[in-house]
DNA sequence: TCAGTGACTTGACAGCGTTAAGTGAAGTAC
DNA sequence: GTACTTCACTTAACGCTGTCAAGTCACTGA
């Protein structure tokens, strides 16, 4: 080795540590997020997690709210690959049915990122985190669903009167989007005593599908 | 006045006097929380907006969770008085329609109390105020729809699959709270571009109702 | 050899909800 | 009239939070 390959190998070597030490502390906080929720994991339980001190965190992220923001940009991610996931199903409406599926499975399994991504307010730091990524984080799960109504509406399977795209989507989005927080909100509550809610997502989409379909078969 | 009749007097002016304390506490709060939210607001900040220390209140609440129920109970009895102020229409389907429709307005009037009230998880404490009020704090507005549905079902209005009240009832009130909350927690996504979520209740209302009823008009 | 970089620590700050102990005015009893 | 009690409220503090200025120290580059 020469000088100068030395002293690149030692360079990506610092730089591959500052990256180790930046994961250690997006695994403490997930797993900490996931137990305890994000209102009440500190700064400092995610540092004794991996034996730093709190003040080291903020050598990695400028802020509590930036790490989470990173934590939640990936959850993002993976509830775009777990809807991508389910593949290019001829049906649009078939597809639409397997997507809301998904989108329970999914809310249910991930409970405090579900909370956190769509029952919290982010005032316009999405705005903010979009300009990095070049698109916005639902982008990816809500074009998809925004696809699969567009393509059932050039097939003529939506009544005629539903004739914008993103107004259906929405739609359909807030009826499972409703069925799933209710649950995480008030599934404790004795006098409401909510249904199941994998069977409550399926229920609402049939009405869904049926309030909207030309041929409801 | 003989010796009994001034200490009765003056105990009820006493206790008079809390009662006024405890209810400007209540205003003061009542008025933080809808400006700046109820996690934002701060003990210190309802005391000095009255001009009190911050133990003060503790004389009046157990804690700032006490004082959020107390808040937060009331609001519920507001609620049920809006869907009761729609009164007794003759077709249960109307009723329904008027009732989502008073839902919705309350929870875009009161932006700060739906959130706490619906959007916010409260573990087990309405079930330990449930206690004291004698029946669950949603019972007003939940057994109003529940009452509802059920007319819709004896009078054959629902499709015969539909046969659970309790279940049908949740959908639609899903529904619904899935429109106005995420409207509360994406109104600001440029990407999302949500819709006006009074037609996005109208719809949803009207897809839900097509979907379910066996003559849909 | 020496200055510089940068990951990390030390020690602190302001603010939070909450509480033990104290104050002082009003009511009660003799 | 004086002593005792009650109680709404204050004072001063505790432990907790997110965060930051300053310091440490191993490693790098000339």
């Amino acid at each position: 080795m020469n000088t100068a390959e030395i002293r690149n190998a030692s360079l990506a070597r610092r730089e591959r540590q500052k990256a180790e030490t930046r994961q250690a502390i997006l695994d403490a906080a997930r797993e900490l997020f996931v137990v305890d929720g994000v209102e009440a994991t500190t700064m400092r339980a995610i540092a004794a997690k991996i034996g730093y001190t709190p003040t080291a965190i903020y050598h990695h992220f400028k802020d509590k709210d930036a790490l989470i923001m990173e934590l939640c940009m990936a959850d993002f991610r993976a509830l775009g690959a777990a809807m991508y996931s389910i593949g290019r199903i001829e049906d649009p409406i078939e597809r639409i049915r397997r997507m809301a599926k998904a989108y329970a499975d999914f809310a249910l399994a991930n409970a405090s990122q579900y909370r956190f991504m769509f029952m919290t307010d982010h005032g316009h730091s999405f705005d903010e985190e979009a300009d990095k990524i070049e698109k916005s984080p639902e982008e990816d799960a809500y074009a998809f669903l925004l696809g699969a109504v567009e393509e059932g509406m050039q097939r003529d399977q939506f009544h005629t009167e539903f004739d914008e795209p993103h107004a259906l989507a929405q739609t359909f989005w807030s009826g499972i989007h409703g069925v799933i927080s209710l649950w995480f909100t008030h599934q404790n509550n004795s006098y409401i005593n909510l249904r199941d809610p994998h069977q409550a997502v399926e229920r609402i989409c049939t009405i869904m599908m049926r309030g909207t379909l030309r041929n409801p078969e």
